[in-house]
DNA sequence: ATAATTTACACAAACGATTGTGAAATCATT
DNA sequence: AATGATTTCACAATCGTTTGTGTAAATTAT
């Protein structure tokens, strides 16, 4: 009896919500047409498709990249996880990820971990119930296992991990040769004439950290110095602890000559501390840090620091996701990828007039 | 005939997307019911929620965001645009809209416009398209109009702007006092027994450099002073820039013994430029900056700068989204929410020995 | 000229969740 | 005991796309 009537949609305020549908009932076409044709398919005449670009324009027809996703199974986000945005590192990154990704045609939604793993487990449950195509991980400090990654890996959804990661899974991943870094820094240490070289070092479950010193140590060894352990200082790499450090290594019965910090903020810390006893950088005591921050080229003397290339980092850790994406259901490999740093030589560390 | 079977699904590599569907068919009964049972609808029993819960659990079912969006239409998502992700101010106001908008169940989306207006029509565009229920954005240097706003409104999609806008159109947006910011900040200079006060500024068709200089004009006539254009410069607030602006100054014959900069990176060039001719800060100049950047608290001497309350603007541009989802279809008020600044004073620009 | 192919489009079933409507069963009310 | 309320759940349509299959017409090959 009643007629069957499509209710009026006076809902939307102001409201211009056209789908496919409109396009289609306005160009007396189906709709598989104007998907088909929006998509560029060849089963569609030319004539045909221009007709429904010129709509689709004039109505301004936004995809609804939700229903696609749904259809398709995968969505064109991506989700980024960091212990904080803050900070120019991971803000750099993700400006990598960010710009590599939108390229490329995908949305990042970004997640804070805040440096808890119970965040970051509720991060990635977010994550793949927005149906993101892949996760990208910088993991938090006191992730200490890989539990909850399991659940990322039976969604089949492409994980990849940059700079961060724990030591022993075998994991897809960009890292930032660390140990080099630590190498480099010292070496161009000891080259100063630099002879007792102090390390500050970060927690050693990250791989980071561990790296970093590893590659002190090497430097050592190149140049036939043994290790002093009275030299190597635990730290949490903030400006305190790393102004802490330097005052016990100043009271030391024999102090160093240099310090290499594994970050920037610890090694300001160390500077500044050195300053307030009137002590000279470099000529009493030689600073070197991690992280090439903006901060080391504001402080006096400038901060000699090894760069982890950031910005590559970003754009090697989408690529990678990129390529498992595409190489969905193949054996999976792990694949890491590996940056070079470089080393910034500014005036904390210069002792011989070079040049 | 043939008895219809369900395509078995083995397609996913090893993974288990389970869907309600799936819940359904093993506890015996309808998806509404799980659907129900699991957004707590009054209407199912509580044996069946808990054994509707519990079998989740087992199957680790995990919610595909996508279809209840689609459906309901409307997404947790929000998007965010910022010029760019990296620096101080930016990174921390994401932070803050982050934090917020995870606590209330959203996901935020990030792009960047780089400074692009261009890449802030796509920016969203891919938004729309992505089904955000909402917008929060500042806007990039060269965004003159509103016109690529206007498909956003259509939408009905919420809009807030934060920190820079456009003069003259009405708006939602949260922003700082950036005029009392610079009268606070040229006050400070004032008491401290400058008088001749000179202003780097920024671009003035943006809000908050024009409020800033006024703020600074505001200060000069509370103490009688006449504004003096020769000691107005207009600067693109870059290292490079700040120092120009300052070389400037000194080579008026009559030139400033104060600087109020609307950006820290200029005031900080300008500190290198004078200590590079020998110049002592605060003593011959004293100098104050806008934004309290991290590196006002590592130069020497340490710079004097205004706040801008950064988190609480990405957390005020939430709430204010929000207001906007809710209050949707009610008589839309342009709301702004206006920050209070907070002057950081450092040495810079202490010449009076307080206390 | 007829068969084989290509071109151009429509039908309809998905994707995974939500929800208005309705219908049994259980319980309370007078 | 009969009416009414309440509780508990199922049906089926729907959100906006995508896509395998089907089928005419137009083109080409034989």
């Amino acid at each position: 009896m009643a007629t069957r009537r499509t209710p009026s949609k006076e809902t939307s305020a102001s409201g211009s919500p056209v789908s496919m549908a409109d396009l289609a009932r306005e160009l007396g076409v189906s709709m598989t047409t104007i998907s088909r044709a929006l998509s560029d398919h060849h089963s569609i005449g030319p004539a045909t498709k221009q007709a429904v670009l010129k709509l689709a324009k004039k109505l301004n027809y936004q995809p609804n990249h939700l229903a696609a996703a749904l259809r398709k199974g995968k969505s064109k986000l991506i989700g980024v996880i960091v212990p904080y945005i803050e900070g120019r590192f991971f803000a750099s990154v993700v400006h990598g990820i960010e710009t590599a990704a939108s390229k490329a045609g995908f949305s990042v939604i970004i997640c804070q971990s805040g440096e808890d793993v119970e965040h970051e487990r509720k991060n990635l449950e977010t994550l793949l119930s927005a149906q993101v195509a892949g996760i990208l991980i910088s993991v938090s400090l006191n992730t200490l296992d890989f539990k909850h990654f399991e659940k990322v890996r039976k969604h089949g959804v492409p994980l990849v991990f940059f700079d961060r990661l724990l030591e022993g899974d075998h994991v897809n991943a960009v890292v930032l040769n660390d140990r080099e870094g630590g190498y480099q820094a010292t070496s161009h240490l000891l080259e100063q004439g630099c002879r007792r070289v102090a390390h500050i070092c970060g927690t050693q479950h990250l791989n980071i950290y561990k790296n970093r010193r590893q590659g002190y140590l090497d430097a050592l060894q190149r140049y036939g110095i043994a290790p002093d352990d009275s030299l190597i200082r635990d730290s949490n790499m903030t400006l305190e602890s790393g102004a802490q450090c330097m005052a016990d290594l100043l009271a030391l019965p024999n102090p160093p000559d240099a310090v290499f910090a594994a970050g920037d903020t610890a090694i300001l810390g160390a500077l500044q501390l050195l300053k307030s006893r009137g002590l000279r950088v470099p000529q009493d005591v030689a600073l070197a840090g991690f992280s090439n921050e903006a901060l080391t080229q504001v402080a006096e003397p400038m901060l000699t620091s090894v760069d982890q290339r950031t910005e590559e980092m970003g754009q090697a850790a989408f690529r990678l996701f990129t390529e498992l994406l595409s190489a969905e259901g193949t054996a999976f490999s792990q694949r890491q990828v590996v940056l070079q740093p470089q080393l910034f030589v500014r005036a904390s560390s210069l002792r011989k007039d070079t040049i």
